[in-house]
DNA sequence: ATTGAACAATTTGAATACAAATTGGGGTAA
DNA sequence: TTACCCCAATTTGTATTCAAATTGTTCAAT
């Protein structure tokens, strides 16, 4: 008998992956809401199946869950975006020296291959691509530290990262800048654990710095329907 | 009129505490099932909101859903077990340190307290509740730090490190030496973060000193698998 | 007596049906 | 015309029911 062990957990991993794609890519937007039958209809799953997805999404603070009125792309507060960077700060420079003092041949060229295609991305003026690319560089760097209980934390905090900057971020300013990402990764083909810690702080400062806590950006695609602005109607991948 | 907003969220969140404490505790050992009947009975509500908690423990790690045999208390490899420690030292030295930057009256007056509840817990010869709040500690600090994102990232892998102590600590060894935190605050206090950064690094480099890797503690229904026949489920561990 | 297979019982997984609540629309009255 | 209320429709939450799988037991055969 073939047991096809854990096939079902696999499922909602793959939902809850794609999900976390979309939010990083901005293609959900922070308040979108997250119906029961439409994710049913477009992952072809049943409504279980869904619900345990968006557990899982909302144990993530991801999604937020509103008893009696369904689920919604989170909205997190200033308060929550600092406490979000500040995590970061906390965690990724130690994680960049530890990068740093592990990095072997192929996880150099991984990452060489990812900022090639983040260059791309970006000459190709693929703005949904290369946001997505900036913030998995991040992960990538966890990868490369080869710790998977960093890296689940690194992924966590880099999609919250992302409603943060569609809602609080300046409007042209795209998740990374590529130079930054390229300084790092010279640091770390160097083997200098101390630049590579510096220049991650650096780096997400920046990102930091070009965060306004006050602008409270459109709040949810609720207002985008009531003005009838069509701008983030791709819910749908 | 009165909402009653995520009230049924908030019994979740319960279930889920109270199973945490359990494991951090001990009285619920690596490898324990947890029976969806047995916990219906034991919180006195529905199986649903019981599959529900489950799968939040379980996307913690905490728990493992096998699929058609039920939940049972993680047992994380060795492995699993070093990147725990290492995400662990990685994250709370410099917690440590945003701690001893930020610390206000209050909460040195918070960590004064519960060091007094340790050492009483330890003087009383109860060894429980003396690993419970050795544990918490670590929980405390972050709340010290002010950040309720890391404080989440913070108890859950407190909460893993309780199950590895359990797997492969030695026997007598609780979880933490209390003077080692009597240190940890006393640098706090002195406002010193360079020393309050080191301490908890060689605090969490002696925990992790005093695992063995090869102990392998089985010491549940795992034990009988083991040694009963290693047909199909030899691929763990 | 021991081993193997078949069967029964327990436990989990999933689907369907039903209940509760919120939202939106329409109608009426001021 | 505007404001308020009631009702319907959609969506979420929960329970019940049934199916699938695993485990332990029993019986039979070697």
């Amino acid at each position: 008998m073939v047991t096809m062990v854990s096939q079902d957990d696999a499922e909602e991993a793959r939902i809850v992956e794609r999900i976390y794609e979309a939010v990083m890519d901005q293609r959900l937007a922070p308040g979108a809401k997250l119906s029961e039958a439409a994710l049913c209809e477009a992952f072809g799953v049943g409504r279980m199946r869904i619900r345990r997805s968006l557990l899982i999404l909302a144990s993530r603070e991801v999604v937020e869950l509103q008893p009696n009125r369904g689920a919604y792309v989170a909205q997190p507060t200033a308060d929550q975006a600092r406490e979000v960077f500040e995590a970061r700060l906390l965690i990724e420079p130690p994680l960049a020296r530890l990068a740093a003092q592990r990095i072997k041949r192929a996880g150099i060229k991984a990452l060489a291959v990812h900022l090639d295609k983040e260059a791309a991305a970006h000459a190709a003026g693929n703005r949904r691509e290369a946001i997505r690319l900036s913030g998995q560089f991040h992960a990538a760097l966890a990868q490369v530290a080869d710790n998977t209980v960093t890296l689940r934390i690194v992924k966590d905090l880099i999609t919250r990262s992302s409603i943060i900057i569609a809602m609080y971020g300046d409007a042209g300013f795209s998740n990374c800048r590529d130079d930054e990402h390229n300084a790092i990764v010279a640091a770390l083909r160097a083997g200098n654990a101390d630049q590579a810690e510096a220049l991650m702080r650096a780096h997400l400062g920046h990102i930091k710095d070009h965060l306004q806590p006050g602008r409270q950006a459109l709040q949810t695609q609720d207002l985008v329907a009531l003005f009838g602005n069509g701008k983030s109607d791709g819910k749908r991948a």
